[in-house]
RNA sequence: GGUGCUAUAGCUCAGUUGGUAGAGCAAAGGACUGAAAAUCCUUGUGUCCCCGGUUCGAUUCCUGGUAGCACCA
């Protein structure tokens, strides 16, 4: 506890667990409203495949960064933590209690223990890299990184190219290396946080999300990715659900192997937010 | 009913000239500071269908079962 009456109530675990639907009770309960910190959840286009909230839910709550942006803005972990730290201080004051709900842990992780201050990178610098990568390969990104930042090299996995390039517009960027911006000065937040997930067992999870995935094409998941096939490149649509039924539209598979794989992929990215949970100090309902 | 083929990991199968076995997929574990539903690392789970026989030793060869498939009746 820190002395203050504040209190940020953390609902975090993998997707289809029923995340949603506590928050909203919680949330009655407190009289509160709730943020999200899904960030696929933050783009108006993608709304059947991200399963996000429906409208009476929203209406009875007032949910914020949820289908706020589009998928043509620019946007990041860096943007989002400004812009919810603003959000949360000014809802302080008028709640004493507020619930941020989603399955995205890095942007959990931004809210709760905030991120440092990097060099904002020069559009043109950060294509000019993944060009060099491209044409160059990893080995080349590799010699990069050690030459300008030895430490990183040391301590990261080297075969992880978006972690290199990173680290390598930041370098090239600011002229010192990344390493030196990483801090971890884990800043003090100015209220108290309840971390809360939900049990479940690791069959009846994966049985839910088949089921939702179902759910999904019946909500007609194919139209709303049919209509963002156009996008099919822009990063927020590197995401499952959607890059599957674009290897569909493609011909690259046939609907019924892409759904499969729609499946699957969530199996996967629930096993590594499982895997990201396990540093929270978790309560469990 | 007869003949033939098959039986090995959760699935599809490979293999062992006899020394208890390995691929793909599925799966499990992990990392994570501005693409994070992304990206990346690690891991092989087994009465080799059952009862006998031969053998120092059988998942492998042999007899007999059982099950599935195919063909013939």
């Amino acid at each position: 506890m820190k002395g203050t009456n504040k209190t940020l109530i953390v609902i975090y675990g993998p997707t289809a667990i029923g995340k949603t639907k506590l928050a909203i009770e919680l949330a009655h309960q407190h009289k509160t409203e709730i943020i999200s910190a899904d960030s696929r959840q933050f783009f108006k286009e993608m709304r059947i495949g991200t399963a996000v909230p429906n409208a009476e839910e929203l209406n009875v709550i007032p949910h914020h960064f949820i289908q706020h942006i589009s998928i043509h803005d620019n946007y990041n972990v860096g943007l989002y933590e400004m812009e919810v730290t603003k959000k949360i201080s000014a809802l302080f004051q008028t709640y004493d209690t507020l619930i941020l709900v989603g399955g995205s842990g890095l942007y959990i992780d931004a809210v709760c223990y905030g991120l440092d201050d990097f060099p904002d990178i020069d559009p043109d610098l950060r294509q000019s890299l993944r060009k060099q990568f491209s044409e160059n390969g990893l080995d080349w990104l590799r010699e990069e990184v050690r030459r300008l930042d030895p430490l990183f090299f040391q301590s990261s996995d080297l075969h992880n190219h978006q972690r290199l390039l990173r680290c390598l517009e930041v370098c090239l960027q600011s002229g010192q290396s990344f390493s030196q911006f990483k801090k971890k000065k884990n800043i003090e937040k100015p209220f108290d946080i309840q971390f809360i997930s939900i049990k479940m067992e690791r069959e009846i999870l994966y049985e839910r999300i088949d089921q939702r995935v179902d759910t999904m094409i019946e909500n007609g998941l194919l139209q709303e990715a049919e209509q963002l096939r156009p996008f099919q490149h822009l990063n927020a649509l590197q995401t499952v659900g959607y890059k599957e039924l674009f290897a569909y539209f493609n011909n690259e598979t046939d609907l019924e192997s892409a759904i499969e794989l729609i499946k699957r992929n969530s199996r996967r990215f629930a096993k590594r937010q499982l895997t990201w949970l396990k540093k929270y100090p978790m309560e469990w309902v």
